[in-house]
RNA sequence: UCCUAAGUAGCUCAGCUGGUUAGAGCAUCUGACUGUUAAUCAGAGGGUCCCUGGUUCGAGUCCAGGCUUGGGAGCCA
């Protein structure tokens, strides 16, 4: 094919007189002169004009909305005001007719929702093109920010046999024939029969795997797919997920939350640099759609002056115990407007405090440190009791407004006895579990670690507010189209 | 899984206490216009009123069950 110039690249030059070929998709083809053109490189449209006179109308019809066009042309500066440049086309080829009667995108604002169910070509609008650039920024980004600090990435394994990852519901993987399942003498499933020859899952975790990698070479961390089988009905979790798990050898909590900061900074700012255009069209578009809200419900600030605040700001780190002190003396909680009421300590913080405590009270992000031991992971590792003989854990869970809990990690319990101990609370088998205690056992050393959901952090950079938008393909319950 | 709201044209929605042929805007098609910016103007076509059953002389409308979707909660990242 013909070498072709990038938008992008053709929108930021000065070229006037050149002749360029630029392939791309119509959006919209107006007055029977201008189309147009998006070619995904930006989320900008180029404008091609055709003198009607010099084509054939049957040519000139097939300029619908969607179709796939080829055309050569002069870069000439625009006479019209939207634009600063244009191109007048010479020759034009349709590389892909597209129906207009058919093709569901139309040159208009569509609902979210509406385009859930095309997710195959929502791509091809302004904002799934803004959103999933940014996606993409923050991808590259993680993998930098990592690799210039000289931590490895580890691809930890996505089917696993271990149903001690303790983070829920999992998906069995297994090629036995539902109809024809292999039995035991006594009607248990004979798992020796399966693929591989044992019980296995989709990873709802890479941290047990990433505890080994660390314990050799100090800083690793995991970017890859993660697995809930929970029916879980809400704008932030779904099925199938991506999450970015570090873990360093010699890390203590404070450590672990200086670098969860430092990592969550160095990605907004990433995005910042790198897509002003995307984020500067999702703000507009927010505030768009602010402006059809009452006024009560209208965001404070727009979503650039939320991002530049995240990163001006130190993140503020409070005890569980002083979060739950601040919450008994809070407004609603003494006004009996919660629904769930703080009486005392010991209880998990439901979503409402959370909120409270980002959103109303400290009004930034908020790392709460130094859980209970009763509602934490068996890996966390224990405090001493504090003065009122209470048991807590060194876990740090970072809440960001809007999101809730975007990070979630802890120092690990790296003395083998108190592990065995809580293990054995908490019934987790400590027989399928001995190569996760040989980290214990030979040249154990204290390392911590987190979790950051990666769309959750891209719906916080975006400012989309239902997860489902940030994931090419959301895979949620009673929903795996594509 | 629980609470709650919704499902009517390709899209966004209206449709009153049940009553003849179910409407609007946008999109599409036809024509006009030709420097437009979600172009404009005129006209036309387009419906399994989510599904199943029930009540009724008569159901888009009422009732029951189901499915799907939005919002909230729980579980969590």
């Amino acid at each position: 094919m013909a070498k072709r110039t990038r938008i992008k690249d053709l929108l930021v030059s000065s070229d006037f007189g050149k002749q360029v070929s630029v392939m791309g998709w119509v959006r919209t083809f107006r007055n029977n002169q201008f189309i147009a053109l998006n070619d995904g490189s930006t989320i900008n449209n180029i404008q091609a004009v055709v003198d009607f006179n010099s084509f054939e109308e049957s040519l000139l019809k097939r300029l619908t909305t969607g179709a796939a066009i080829s055309i050569n042309g002069e870069i000439v500066e625009s006479l019209g005001k939207g634009q600063r440049i244009e191109i007048k086309v010479n020759s034009l080829e349709i590389l892909g007719d597209s129906d207009a009667d058919k093709f569901p995108l139309q040159p208009k604002k569509h609902s979210l929702e509406f385009l859930r169910e095309i997710a195959h070509l929502r791509f091809r609008t302004n904002t799934f093109n803004a959103v999933f650039k940014i996606r993409h920024a923050l991808a590259y980004a993680v993998h930098k920010f990592f690799n210039d600090k000289g931590f490895v990435y580890m691809h930890t394994p996505i089917i696993t046999a271990s149903d001690a990852e303790g983070a829920g519901e999992m998906f069995r993987v297994s090629t036995f024939d539902p109809d024809h399942i292999p039995r035991n003498e006594d009607g248990t499933v004979n798992y020796k029969e399966d693929f591989f020859g044992k019980a296995t899952n989709l990873t709802v975790s890479g941290q047990l795997e990433g505890e080994l990698a660390a314990m050799a070479f100090g800083d690793i961390y995991t970017f890859g797919p993660t697995f809930r089988a929970e029916n879980s009905n809400t704008t932030r979790h779904l099925a199938e997920f991506w999450m970015i798990e570090p873990e360093m050898a010699f890390y203590d909590l404070n450590d672990n939350m200086d670098l969860a900061e430092e990592l969550l900074k160095y990605l907004i700012r990433y995005a910042i640099d790198h897509c002003a255009d995307e984020l500067e069209f999702l703000k507009n578009r927010l505030l768009e759609e602010d402006k059809q809200k009452p006024l009560t419900e209208r965001s404070e600030s727009d979503l650039l002056t939320k991002l530049n605040f995240c990163l001006e700001n130190n993140f503020e780190r409070i005890t569980y115990t002083e979060a739950i002190n601040i919450l008994k003396n809070s407004k609603p909680n003494q006004k009996k407007q919660f629904k769930y009421l703080i009486e005392g300590w010991g209880a998990d913080l439901q979503s409402e405090h959370e909120r409270f405590l980002v959103e109303k009270h400290f009004k930034k992000p908020v790392i709460l440190t130094d859980y209970p031991a009763d509602i934490k992971s068996f890996y966390m590792r224990m405090n001493e009791p504090d003065t009122e003989g209470r048991s807590t854990v060194r876990a740090m869970d970072i809440l960001f407004p809007g999101i809730g809990e975007i990070v979630g990690g802890s120092q690990r319990e790296e003395r083998l006895e108190n592990l065995e101990k809580r293990m054995k609370e908490m019934h987790i088998p400590a027989e399928d579990m001995s190569w996760y205690l040989d980290t214990r056992r030979f040249g154990s050393a204290p390392h911590a670690g987190f979790g950051l959901g990666f769309e959750r952090l891209v719906l916080f950079v975006t400012g989309m507010t239902n997860i489902r938008d940030v994931i090419p393909f959301p895979r949620t319950p009673k929903n795996a189209e594509f």
